[in-house]
DNA sequence: ACTCGTGTTAGCTG
DNA sequence: TCAGCTAACACGAG
């Protein structure tokens, strides 16, 4: 399931193998993935040009296309949001490409109409003019499909983001440290499991509040987060990151071995060491 | 059978 | 203004 490193991934895949191709067909009849626009709106901006770029600022991407033949103002952008279930899967005419990492029984190999790749599933489609397609396939429908989206409400990437920008970002008010590190629009990239293993690499109690934090907590906070999102996208996802498999109940920290502590922060499960992270 | 969740956002409430 | 909560989406895992 999609967090930076996996959406990261995604928007690799559709630069690989997706650039230059050229739209022919859309379906953008889930109003509620598509909203706010309304059946045929994304398909009528889109058809005829081509896919010129893949971009992604923490887990938003979007495409850019190109202007129409005889013209020569570029196409809108295409936002894609991958949500919590959402993948990128490009065909052609020759092979099909399965993206997003394989982040449990995702269907590779299985037929069109097995039980795992339900038609129905597919919940945006882009139909180039060689025949192959472009698909957002998605079982919970929590992905996200509209043009020019509102990129301007989010943070600078989780990846990207300096030292300095960061202590300023995430000092501002009295918020927890983990529902901070949640809010899109201070950084974007971070989501639940990724702040999880940010903050316990940090040593940082998920409760601590913002502005009690001091320079020197919020620059460790920003190290291990560079450092967690680097080694994220490396290794394949966030669920490689040394803290997570010991997110469940009774388990012992792989550091210290105090016990591992669950409970809501910034409204979602929250999984800490007892021993090494204390406000 | 039933609860929970790797995400986002609108609409409320304090 | 800021922060927290809920509902909605729909399915798989435990």
């Amino acid at each position: 399931m999609p967090e930076l490193p996996e959406v990261e991934s995604a928007r690799a895949t559709i630069e690989r193998a997706a650039l230059g191709r050229r739209i022919t067909e859309v379906d953008d009849t889930d109003t509620w993935v598509c909203r706010p626009h309304a059946p045929g709106d994304i398909s009528a901006a889109l058809i005829g040009r081509q896919i010129t770029a893949a971009r992604r600022q923490g887990k938003s991407m979007w495409v850019e296309t190109s202007p129409l033949d005889g013209d020569q103002q570029a196409g809108p952008d295409l936002g894609i949001h991958l949500g919590m279930s959402g993948r990128i899967l490009i065909s052609s005419p020759y092979d099909e490409v399965a993206e997003g990492g394989d982040w449990g029984g995702g269907g590779y190999g299985k037929g069109a109409h097995s039980p795992d790749r339900k038609p129905e599933w597919d919940r945006f489609t882009l139909t180039f003019e060689d025949g192959g397609t472009l698909r957002l396939f998605d079982k919970r429908r929590l992905g996200r499909v509209r043009l020019d989206p509102p990129l301007e409400a989010l943070g600078p990437d989780a990846e990207k983001v300096t030292k300095a920008d960061f202590t300023d970002r995430m000092s501002r008010g009295r918020a927890h440290v983990k529902a901070r590190l949640l809010d899109q629009s201070v950084i974007a990239g971070i989501g639940n499991l990724l702040a999880d293993e940010t903050l316990w690499q940090a040593h940082v109690a998920p409760m601590q509040r913002v502005d009690s934090m001091s320079s020197d907590d919020l620059g460790r906070l920003h190290t291990a987060l560079r450092k967690a999102t680097k080694a994220a996208i490396k290794h394949g996802g966030v669920h490689t990151g040394d803290v997570i498999p010991y997110r469940t109940a009774g388990a012992r920290c792989p550091r210290c071995d105090g016990e591992m502590i669950r409970d809501t922060v910034g409204g979602r499960t929250t999984w800490w060491c007892s021993q090494e992270q204390v406000a």
